[in-house]
DNA sequence: CTGAGGGTTCGGCGGCCGCCGAAGCGTCGC
DNA sequence: GCGACGCTTCGGCGGCCGCCGAACCCTCAG
């Protein structure tokens, strides 16, 4: 009987992604930003009514959240939980898909070769971010998923990062977050907001167009090699 | 374009667990045993030849694997990550459920006050020891969450379980949960399964009928205070 | 004030999908 | 060998829900 009322609300909140329309709209949105109604229609190709109502249903779940401005309803996804939960929905099975046309097949390489993830760093740029900060000591992975002291001590130094209200956020300061390309654990939580804050702000990291995708700079890539002793080469 | 593909994607995994009966399945199937199609149909209260056609659905996909035994044919969760997933989804938001009657009511209450989340402890049970273990310094949840030196070393002598393996592990060895009752996070992934394990093993819990509702004995109470020093009283 | 354009409401259409019962197949117990 | 029983297949029914276009509201620019 319990169970029962639980597969209820399992199903209800399942539904909301179920559909194609409303998951694509997430799938965008999991850039972080916040998105138009109108932009939305468009890019999931569907009628500027029919965006309206999923709009409605997403927000009234809680799902996303919108801010109202002059003409314009801005919407986004409600917090960083709420991006893993569908980044982690979405990976969670293996893709095998077949790039369609040379067009598609550039954009899906530069979404796999580094992306933002809500708020930190996904592809295989996060991934090798990830591995170098372990391979250094600053992660510690041998039995969970933790920022050591060491790596406290190197977001403050070597990023610049103020940590000092980390204890008492009620988000987690470093947490793991699966890939759907790499099918690897990256780096995510406060730490790695952070690391993606610091690098989109230094110029290290450029937004390509208005996707997710990001592209490694110059200065990016020797700044990898002198905080992480990283190779960027592969990642260029 | 390339997420309009993975919006579809995301939309197809979220449709199998959008149905409230293949939701109600993947609920009952969250204690990790498991169950024969007749079971879950009785439990979702659906036709026979229904229940076929959704574990089908459910196999297919490979969120479920089947063993075929004389005329049974028994299903359960894929896998961990897969129970973690489906637990975290129906997790992420507040239930806000006033039970119906009273034989609903203590049937919940004896969910909240213990049970397992497919192959660890969850309920207030869970989020006991796991707080139990961060006060005592074995678990390292100041950035992040991770077993320490100490927590392994417990694990070794206090419980005798043999962690060598761990590190070769494809699964982590400790993972965080949230949990759907109290809202609060507890452990999981290797240790949270070998824990789990040791108890029940050592009849400090037992299962109560053939649901996932533990209870706490009498020797469990013990065990708590003395290898955790906790106060089992609010437990029983 | 007027037109353009983003967003919304509403009615209606169409398709998908979850449900069941009946018939059938295999296994188990006597 | 014969019922009992668990599971499966198949048709057919019904309802939900996502879609659109038309009309409308509101804001912004000139």
């Amino acid at each position: 009987m319990t169970d029962r009322a639980q597969g209820a609300k399992l199903a209800e909140v399942a539904a909301l992604l179920a559909d194609p329309t409303r998951a694509t709209f997430c799938v965008a949105m999991l850039d972080g930003r916040a998105w138009t109604a109108g932009e939305l229609a468009r890019r999931a190709g569907v009628a500027a009514s029919t965006a309206t109502e999923h709009l409605h249903r997403l927000t009234a779940s809680g799902l996303c959240v919108e801010r109202r401005q002059g003409r314009h309803r801005y919407v986004q996804l409600a917090d960083p939980e709420t991006a893993a939960l569908i980044e982690s929905l979405a990976g969670h099975f293996p893709v095998a898909e077949a790039p369609a046309g040379l067009r598609a097949s550039t954009a899906s390489a530069a979404l796999a070769r580094g992306r933002t993830c809500y708020d930190h760093l996904a592809g295989r740029l996060g991934v090798a971010v990830t591995d170098a900060m372990t391979g250094l000591g600053l992660l510690d992975r041998t039995a969970g998923f933790a920022l050591s002291d060491k790596g406290r001590d190197w977001m403050e130094t070597a990023l610049g990062v103020d940590t000092a209200g980390w204890s008492h956020s009620r988000r987690t300061a470093a947490k793991e977050c699966l890939d759907w390309t790499e099918r690897r654990s990256h780096l995510a939580g406060l730490a790695g907001a952070a690391v993606c804050d610091r690098f989109l702000e230094s110029g290290w990291v450029r937004r390509v167009g208005s996707t997710r995708a990001v592209r490694l700079t110059d200065s990016g890539a020797t700044a990898l090699q002198e905080l992480l002793d990283m190779d960027a080469g592969p990642l260029r």
